[in-house]
RNA sequence: GCGCUCUUAGCUCAGCUGGAUAGAGCAUCGGUUUUCUAAACCGAGGGUCGGAGGUUCGAAUCCUCCAGAGCGCGCCA
């Protein structure tokens, strides 16, 4: 039950009957009316903008179309206490007590599907992340966006759609020929124990090479190891789906369960890229032509030549894209492209790409070939998660390839943990910047934001278990005829706002409205327990360790939104701590 | 040079599909614990929402310009 819906639509109801009886003028558009949340100071429950909107085209100030409509609204509802007019023209409603009742009663009824978003179509949506280089172990660089997709489509799924994650595994081209080589440099290294040509810039010096390498030897005790000419692919492929077994497993740790990687390699062989471009040719999206030399400074070894081009300029773009390298084999953005097509194919309603800060200038050609081969705009919503910066020991802490110097992401969930991770991730904006503060997180742990929203479950915990409860029990009350005081309606206010955190976190793919939201929630919690101090009353459990219904229901509608908000963050809401 | 993102309290950030007196946390200062778990609470101070225009009854929010920060601008992926 989403209360600010739900009057919406009774205003407009009543806003058009009015215009029928020929009391009122209305707009064509209605959209600009909404219903919202009011400041704190009206002491009112929620507020609407109605009269302002319709002020002009009924040439009389908002004030009088209020006053018009507070009649309306009165007569049509038997739930409303006071109904009021505020400068400019806002008209401000205070609910019954009894209206809090029935929105309990929903919300019990409603369960754990309570905040889901009713009136949207379900669709079907295909999300795109993480798709690091299979070179290696993820770091914490990959962990943002990893999390960021993650919870997108939980969020997703909580409102029913329809949701398939997937890996585009980009093993195909010449980063992989160089992990390759590094693998073939590691192995020849424990083999014939040459030394590892470590001032080699192209190849990848870390560590966990050497693990990769020892897995490859022990495994394929028939490959011969003389020259990498005769086994290059095959060492390739394997070299990918050890560190495809890495980067599972750092993924796991942090609770990503990807539905399926699709392989670079899969596309190029199946000659989909073929396909699609010769698809793209037909409807002159692809043709033979010259780029100029990118403006920057690195010019001095450009050589303009004839190659095959997207056209993204017709979409916007500052230039159109190569297709094919000089060697004639296909560039990333060939086989992206045929990727994209084979996404289309599959029929699904929405795509997402989550991309890191650095391929946010990506995004344009990227969309333009969705568009050119789907005919459609916006199919493709592509999402940036902008970068985190460390932090450690009061300095940022930058990580080198070169040196091996990674925080990896299995350092930093054994020091801070898999929810910790996830909370101080998303309770950001995306679009922002991060600092994630290793010491800081690891030593403050305490002043963490996620500790403050699991305390607040905890102690509902305990007053369930206090009284021979279970929280995760189903309860059963008869009448809802309880009578809230004025703190425990703030929290029925603000456990009012979760379906439309949901529904605006849904429909901006802002997740981090959810752990925002849970905080603000927690904090109203563990204010009203506080008044158990000082005063009896206000405390769960009577003196003779019994708990009223009133105050059951009470917390089961708290502790309903913090689980569900937290299932869609997929972090624990442990009973105890 | 061009593109994308950001600029809100001392610090880190919410708030942006236009609404009323702009909110949190940290830090600073002062209080609360024989208790349903103090991993908590209560109070105080702290603001030219980067700057300038514009649209609007109304702008932190939308538009334009300017400044600053970050990221990117390959026939790398």
């Amino acid at each position: 039950m989403n209360i600010f819906d739900l009057y919406l639509e009774k205003i407009i109801k009543i806003v058009k009957e009015a215009n029928q009886n020929k009391t009122i003028e209305i707009p064509e558009m209605l959209n600009g009316i909404n219903v919202d949340i009011p400041p704190t100071q009206f002491n009112c429950d929620i507020s609407t903008n109605v009269a302002m909107v319709l002020a002009k085209p009924n040439k009389k100030s908002p004030i009088d179309i209020a006053k018009h409509l507070v009649d309306l609204i009165k007569k049509s509802d038997d739930q409303i206490e006071d109904i009021s007019i505020a400068k400019p023209g806002f008209i401000n409603i205070k609910f019954k007590k009894s209206f809090w009742n029935i929105f309990l009663k929903e919300l019990i009824f409603e369960g754990k599907n309570f905040g889901t978003n009713k009136k949207i179509t379900k669709k079907k949506y295909l999300i795109e992340f993480v798709s690091a280089n299979p070179t290696g172990p993820l770091h914490v660089g990959h962990c943002r966006g990893a999390i960021l997709g993650d919870v997108l489509s939980n969020l997703l799924l909580f409102n029913n759609h329809n949701v398939s994650k997937e890996y585009y595994v980009n093993d195909y081209g010449n980063q992989i020929l160089h992990f390759s080589k590094s693998v073939y440099f590691r192995i020849r290294e424990i083999v014939y124990n040459e030394t590892f040509p470590i001032n080699n810039s192209d190849l990848y010096p870390g560590d966990y090479v050497i693990d990769i390498a020892k897995n490859i030897i022990k495994n394929n005790k028939d490959l011969d190891f003389d020259n990498f000419e005769k086994i290059s692919s095959k060492l390739t492929k394997l070299s990918v789906e050890e560190s495809l077994k890495l980067i599972r497993f750092n993924l796991k740790n942090l609770g990503i369960i990807h539905d399926k990687f699709i392989r670079e390699t899969d596309i190029v062989n199946n000659k989909e890229v073929e396909k699609t471009i010769s698809k793209l040719k037909k409807n002159n999206f692809v043709y033979e032509g010259k780029i100029k030399a990118p403006e920057n400074e690195k010019t001095s070894h450009w050589t303009e030549r004839d190659q095959l081009l997207f056209k993204s300029t017709d979409f916007g773009d500052d230039k159109d894209r190569a297709l094919q390298k000089a060697d004639k084999s296909w560039t990333y953005f060939a086989s992206d492209v045929a990727y994209h097509n084979n996404k289309l194919e599959r029929k699904y309603d929405i795509l997402i790409n989550i991309l890191g800060a650095d391929h946010a200038g990506y995004i344009k050609r990227i969309t333009s070939v969705v568009e050119a081969i789907s005919g459609k705009k916006n199919k493709l919503i592509c999402k940036v998660s902008q970068l985190v910066k460390l932090i450690k020991d009061n300095k940022p802490f930058k990580m080198s390839k070169r040196k091996g110097d990674y925080i990896t992401i299995e350092d930093l969930i054994d020091e801070v943990g898999k929810d910790a991770t996830r909370f101080i991730m998303l309770n950001r904006s995306s679009d922002v910047e991060l600092d994630f503060d290793f010491t800081k997180v690891k030593e403050k742990s305490r002043e963490n934001p996620l500790y403050y929203v699991q305390y607040c479950y905890t102690r509902i915990s305990s007053v369930f278990r206090n009284v021979g409860k279970k929280i995760s029990d189903d309860i059963k009350i008869k009448d809802y005829k309880f009578n809230y005081t004025d703190k425990e309606i703030k929290i029925l206010k603000k456990i009012s706002e979760w379906p439309r955190c949901i529904e605006i976190a849904s429909s901006k793919l802002e997740p981090h409205r959810i752990p925002v939201y849970l905080y603000e929630l927690a904090s109203e919690f563990h204010s009203y327990w506080n008044m158990g101090k000082e005063d009896e009353t206000k405390r769960f459990i009577t003196s003779d360790k019994k708990i009223s219904d009133e105050k059951l229901v009470f917390l089961k509608a708290v502790s309903n939104v913090i689980k569900s908000g937290m299932k869609i963050l997929n972090v624990e809401t442990p009973e105890k701590m």
